[in-house]
RNA sequence: CGGGGAGUAGCGCAGCCUGGUAGCGCAUCUGCUUUGGGAGCAGAGGGUCGCAAGUUCGAAUCUUGUCUCCCCGACCA
C-alpha cells in the first residue's frame, strides 16, 4: 500500500481531549475518529488492527470448538423482561422506540437473545455441550466514557456462550474458554493474567478477569509475581481433553482484582513474590449455572426423562478496548510499538528521496516484492522531507522500517530497523527483502 | 449521578476581566531554495467565535437559557 493512496492522517500535535497514552496515539496515529463521548469511527489504520484482533480472536474460538454466528445489535425489550433485567439494567441501557411504539434496545450483551435461541431449537440432552458465540457491538450508556476505545460506549465484543447439561460439564466448557484466552492474548504479543474477579450484574459463582498489567489500568490488582511469566498453554492444546489441571495450575497462586482482593491471603504470598499493580481487563469468563435458563424456561430433557435447565456461562473479549490496551502495553516517547501479529502493516518502506530514481527504483521494488510475498507493506511515497516520514512511521509503530535513500544505495545498502528495539543494520537491499520476508512471513 | 473545567480556522491556543468589523503557531495551497530524524524564505486561502434569546448605536467579549466535550469521584467489557 502506497501512503499517497492510503487515508492516514496523522496529527502532529495531541487533541487536548486525550489524556492516556493510548488514547493519544491512536488519535495522533489516524487508528479513530470521536464522533461522540465513548463512539468512534475506525480509520483505515485503527480497522486494520481492529480485524486482526478480531481474527485471532476468532481463530482461537473456533480452535476451542465454539462456533461462531451472528446476533443483531437490536433487541426487543421483551425478552429482556423475561430474564427480569429489563429494569434492573439501569440507564447504561440505551432504549429506544421504533415507528410502532415497540420498545427495543441497543444490546448490552446476549444472555437472553442465545437462550431464547436455544431453548427454541435445542430440547435433549443430546444436544449438549454447545459453545456459541459472535462478534457484535455492542452499547453501554456509560455516565462517564473516557480512555478513547478502552472505556467507550460502543464497542466490539466477542461474547460466547456455553450450554451444558450440569455443573460438572458447565466447567468443561469454562476450562476450555478460560484455556483459549490464554492462547488468544498470547499470540497478540499480551500477558494476560486470570484473576478472580466478582460476577457482577451476571451473576454466578466462578468467574475470572484477564488482566493487563499497565500503570493506566483501571483497577488495583494482586497476584503473585510467577503468574505474569507463565507461558501460555501453546495452540497444539487438545481441548477435547481435560483441561482442570492446566487451569488448576493458573489459578493455584494468589490472583484477584480490587473487588474481591483477600487480604490476609495476598500476605500469604511470599514478600517477594507479591505483586500490586493496575490493570486493564481484556476479557472475562463466567459460570452462571442456571440462573437465565430458568427464569427464561431453556430446559433439556435428561435420560432419564425428566427436564432441567441447562447450566450456561458467557466468556467476553473486549475486542476494540484490545486495540487501547495493546499500545499501553506497547509504546515509548516516539509511538505505537506493534506487536507483529496484530500490526495494521508489518513493516514501512521509507523513500528518503522522493524522486531520486535510483532511490525510487530500490523502493518500488522492495515495495513490489514484499506484496508479492503477500506481507503487506506500506510505503512511504509521499513528498514529506524523511525526518518526517521517519518520525510518522515510528508513530504508526510498524515493527520493521525499510529504509532505502541515495547515500546508502551509492553504497550498495539500505537500512533496516526493528521498532521495537531501535535497533538498525545496513545490509543489502536483497538481503533486506529475504531477511524481512523471514521474520514476517508467518503471523500465527 | 455528585464536584470541577472547556467550547474561537483541520489541530494546539491567545483575545473576554475593561464591548468597537478576529489573531498566533502547526497544518493546507503557490513559488523558489532545500533534502538521512516533523526544513527556510516569500506569498495565499480558510472562522456567521457551540446554539438561542436578551442588554447595547455596536457582543467572541456582558446577562440568561440550552447543547456538547473533557477531568476527579461513584459505576462498568
Amino acid at each position: 500500500m502506497r501512503v499517497t493512496r492510503y487515508f492516514l492522517p496523522t496529527l502532529k500535535e495531541t487533541p487536548s481531549e486525550a489524556q492516556i497514552a493510548s488514547h493519544r496515539l491512536m488519535l495522533r496515529a489516524g487508528m479513530v475518529h470521536q464522533e461522540a463521548a465513548g463512539i468512534y469511527s475506525w480509520l483505515p489504520l485503527g480497522f486494520k488492527v481492529l480485524k486482526n484482533i478480531e481474527q485471532i480472536v476468532r481463530e482461537e474460538q473456533n480452535r476451542a470448538g465454539a462456533v461462531e454466528m451472528l446476533m443483531p445489535t437490536i433487541q426487543p425489550a421483551e425478552l429482556w423482561r423475561q430474564s427480569d433485567r429489563y429494569d434492573a439494567y439501569g440507564k447504561e441501557m440505551l432504549r429506544i422506540t421504533d415507528r410502532h411504539k415497540r420498545e427495543m434496545l441497543y444490546g448490552p450483551t446476549n444472555e437472553e437473545m442465545l437462550t431464547a435461541i436455544f431453548r427454541n431449537f435445542c430440547k435433549s440432552y443430546k444436544e449438549l455441550p454447545k459453545l456459541l458465540y459472535h462478534i457484535q457491538w455492542k452499547f453501554r450508556d456509560e455516565v462517564r466514557p473516557r480512555f478513547g476505545v478502552m472505556r467507550g460506549r460502543e464497542f466490539l465484543m466477542k461474547d460466547c456462550y456455553s450450554f451444558d447439561i450440569d455443573e460438572r460439564s458447565a466447567r468443561r466448557s469454562y476450562n476450555r474458554m478460560f484455556i483459549a484466552y490464554l492462547n488468544t492474548f498470547a499470540r497478540m504479543g499480551l500477558q494476560a493474567v486470570p484473576m478472580r474477579a466478582e460476577t457482577g450484574p451476571i451473576g454466578g459463582d466462578l468467574s475470572h478477569e484477564f488482566i493487563i498489567l499497565a500503570e493506566t489500568g483501571e483497577s488495583a490488582v494482586y497476584c503473585h509475581k510467577d503468574l505474569v511469566d507463565m507461558p501460555p498453554p501453546g495452540l497444539d492444546m487438545d481441548f477435547e481433553g481435560d483441561l482442570q489441571s492446566l487451569v488448576d495450575e493458573r489459578t493455584a497462586l494468589y490472583a484477584a482484582t480490587e473487588d474481591v482482593h483477600d487480604k490476609d491471603a495476598f500476605m500469604a504470598v511470599p514478600e517477594d513474590k507479591r505483586l500490586s499493580a493496575r490493570g486493564i481487563e481484556v476479557g472475562q469468563v463466567f459460570y452462571f449455572g442456571t440462573k437465565y435458563s430458568e427464569a427464561m424456561r431453556a430446559s433439556v430433557t435428561h435420560p432419564d426423562g425428566s427436564d432441567h435447565p441447562v447450566h450456561m456461562g458467557s466468556y467476553g473479549v473486549g475486542v476494540s478496548r484490545i486495540a487501547g490496551a495493546i499500545i499501553e502495553a506497547s509504546h515509548d516517547e516516539n509511538g505505537i510499538v506493534w506487536p507483529l501479529a496484530v500490526a495494521p502493516f508489518k513493516m514501512g518502506i521509507i523513500n528518503l528521496r522522493q524522486g531520486d530514481e535510483a532511490t525510487d527504483a530500490a523502493c518500488e521494488r522492495a515495495h513490489h516484492e514484499l506484496e508479492a510475498a503477500g506481507l503487506e507493506p506500506l510505503y512511504d511515497d509521499s513528498e514529506s522531507r524523511a525526518g518526517a516520514k521517519f518520525s510518522r512511521m515510528d508513530l504508526i509503530g510498524l515493527p520493521w522500517q525499510l529504509i532505502i535513500g541515495p547515500r546508502g544505495l551509492k553504497e550498495g545498502t539500505v537500512e533496516l530497523k526493528e521498532r521495537a528495539s531501535g535497533q538498525r543494520q545496513s545490509l543489502s537491499l536483497d538481503a533486506g527483502l529475504n531477511l524481512l520476508r523471514s521474520k514476517c512471513a508467518s503471523s500465527a
